[in-house]
RNA sequence: GCCCCCAUAGCUCAGUGGAUAGAGCGCCGGCCUCCGGAGCCGGGUGCGCAGGUUCGAGUCCUGCUGGGGGUACCA
């Protein structure tokens, strides 16, 4: 096992407890900071100091005597240094080899989670259906499909479901817009970006002719009583809208399982069912008197009946209609299996592999095993934490609390434009300003297709045919999107998002089609046992590579793909530079030495190669 | 008002309580008889302010300042 700094700490942690220290605890250990010390360090005596009531510097002696004695594999030496770090300085030729071996033979094994093989569903996208995705939505889908694929590395069987809003009014705007001011497509514009160009154009209507407003009312509701030549055509419209959206997250390599109808959870009794079952266990209740009088309210302090000594949220309307938390809750007892109902199903065959949800009438599968999750992720951003907490909220007060727990809103913030992104766009910019919203009602956005397109035109000159161009864009949309932590802000600016070199996931792949260069040049030879001699850049590149399965583990339980971006820049930035400092391996003369390089060039290759992949990127062998 | 997030180099951002805080971009200067230069190397007085906890704080706690978001009988 090349896993060496949980040996060390594994040894430390014994080492400790011989010395009398009552609560050890996890024992940290990390590349050492500084590599003339050794090359793995830990602090852990700093920890200790407290409770044996001695000096860092001596327990870190006494723990350093105990290594020497029973060692971790590829020990060369243990040190102290800095008044108490511990560090191990290894054999590394040996190490080296057996690190390139595993990645070559099996791949670096990643961990299983402690609860793997218990089912995760992954809620991403829900990109409304009535106009096209921006890279707002795009962010959401990249951060969804990683996170899938670090649990699925974790070894979760994980259900990816896109929910399909497509009761609200936002359909009906778009529609007011085709029937009541006639808007048409122009020659070769694009469906979806036809309808967001209607919805900008409605809007701009309202203003100035309040009247639409009630044709609005109308068609909302001739779409919710779902028979008519109104409702067939916002079903219609919702769905070339949803293919739009598959087809355009499909070319930044996201995929879905299930496509989840709102207007099925309806159609098929699953808000009326969740409803009861809330009012009967007494978790929602008829406000009486209050601002709130006449709606079914859940106050948000648990046993308040009256809303009007507290705040509440409201799951069902005056006017009878139930809100979007309501179904939201509905939806969720479904994805527990707690609901006793279930959908029916049909293929989506448009775009993609995905199964979607089916009224009755529609229904062309046999029922599947969707849903009954034991872990639920939502990737939703950040400015629906209010009303996830209450889906949670109520889950909890159903007494559905192991659920509750395992109910996760995976939070992340928005993508809005630098200043220079809004000047390109024509919004009025102020001084001193730094970051302008995206509004889809005034058309201040970034289309996802639009940003992937230029990426691909901007990349094609290089690029040896159509299709890698294509990669290569979504790698670099893809990456960027993906590289910054879930709570930062993304302030979009076109020429970072585009840009080939530094970091940036053009730069990520090129590192990998040229390892896949030298291995094409060299002849392959027999796997090493040792890789001998290695500058400091190949000793770098070797730690890197080992460095894999704890950069997937720590990505995957932090949910984190940002953590996994910047490991997988590192790597290549690692092999970049070695590259850069070590002889070319066709001209080394010994063929065990060529056979080391080369080992080792494919195991980086390999390994990022898994990493890109993870992140979603397609590993390109040749730009 | 209350709740959440953010503040690190000129700009955009990394940074599980651990040693000398790092990248990319931009700027200046280098490196190709080329295994793919979309690369590599060199050039840096930066953690918003004030307290606190700790052997040790960019990281944890409190307060403040400045930004963003939420707090709808919208979704």
């Amino acid at each position: 096992m090349p896993d060496l700094e949980s040996s060390f700490a594994q040894r430390l942690a014994a080492a400790a407890k011989d010395l009398g220290a009552p609560d050890v605890g996890p024992v940290a250990v990390a590349p050492s900071a500084l590599e003339e010390v050794g090359d793995f360090s830990s602090p852990i005596a700093f920890r200790l100091a407290g409770q044996l009531r001695r000096a860092p510097s001596g327990i870190a002696e006494d723990l350093a005597a105990a290594l020497r004695l029973d060692p971790p594999p590829h020990t060369a030496a243990v040190t102290v240094s800095g008044g108490g770090y511990v560090n191990l300085r290894i054999d590394f030729a040996a190490y080296a080899g057996e690190v390139v071996r595993e990645a070559l033979e099996r791949g670096l094994v990643i961990s299983p989670d402690p609860d793997a093989g218990a089912k995760v569903v992954v809620e991403h996208t829900a990109t409304n259906p009535n106009k096209a995705a921006h890279v707002g939505h795009l962010r959401n889908a990249c951060i969804g499909d990683t996170v899938a694929r670090l649990l699925r590395a974790r070894g979760h069987p994980v259900e990816v479901q896109n929910y399909i809003d497509d009761t609200g009014v936002q359909v009906a705007d778009v529609l007011v817009g085709i029937r009541e001011l006639g808007l048409a497509p122009q020659e070769g514009e694009a469906f979806d970006r036809f309808c967001s160009r209607a919805y900008v154009e409605v809007f701009r209507r309202y203003e100035v002719e309040p009247h639409l407003l009630e044709l609005r009312r109308e068609t909302l509701r001739q779409i919710e009583s779902r028979k008519g030549a109104v409702a067939d055509e916002a079903k219609q419209l919702t769905s070339r809208i949803v293919d739009a959206h598959l087809r355009t997250m499909a070319r930044a390599g996201v995929a879905y399982d299930l496509l989840t109808w709102e207007s099925d959870i309806i159609e098929l009794g699953f808000l009326s069912h969740a409803l009861d079952l809330l009012m009967e266990r007494g978790v929602t209740h008829k406000a009486a008197q209050g601002p709130l009088a006449g709606c079914w309210v859940l106050p948000v302090e648990e046993g308040a009946q009256d809303p009007e000594t507290g705040e509440a949220k409201v799951l069902i309307k005056s006017d009878g209609i139930a809100t979007y938390t309501a179904k939201d809750i509905a939806y969720h007892l479904w994805k527990f299996g707690l609901l006793g109902l279930d959908f029916r199903y049909r293929p989506w065959s448009a775009s993609g592999p995905a199964t979607s949800t089916a009224d009755p009438l529609r229904a062309e599968l046999p029922p599947e095993r969707f849903g009954h999750a034991a872990r639920v992720v939502n990737v939703i951003d950040q400015r629906q934490s209010a009303p996830q907490k209450v889906v949670k909220e109520a889950l909890r007060r159903l007494g559905f609390t192991t659920q509750a727990e395992a109910l996760y809103h995976l939070a992340y913030e928005v993508v809005a434009l630098s200043p220079r992104a809004a000047v390109a766009l024509g919004v009025e910019t102020e001084p001193g300003r730094t970051m302008y919203a995206l509004s889809g009602r005034r058309g201040i956005e970034v289309g996802a297709d639009d940003l992937l397109d230029e990426a691909e035109r901007l990349v094609r000159p290089k690029a040896r045919d159509q299709r890698t161009a294509e990669l290569l864009a979504a790698s670099a949309v893809r990456y960027y999107l993906l590289r910054f932590g879930l709570n930062s802000i993304i302030n979009f600016d076109f020429e970072e998002a585009l840009r080939t070199s530094g970091d940036t996931g053009v730069y990520l792949q090129y590192a990998h089609a040229r390892a896949c260069g030298i291995l094409r040049r060299v002849e392959p030879l027999p796997a090493p046992s040792q890789v001998v001699d290695l500058a400091p850049e190949g000793r770098r590149l070797v730690k890197q590579i080992a460095a894999f399965p704890g950069a997937v583990e720590e990505a995957a339980r932090s949910l984190s793909p940002s953590a996994l971006a910047g490991y997988t820049f590192q790597l290549a930035t690692a092999f970049n530079d070695y590259y850069e400092h070590t002889d070319r391996l066709f001209r080394v003369e010994d063929p065990a030495r060529r056979g080391q390089g080369r080992a080792l060039v494919d195991a980086l290759r390999a390994t990022l190669g898994r990493s890109l992949e993870l992140l979603g990127m397609q590993p390109l062998e040749r730009i």
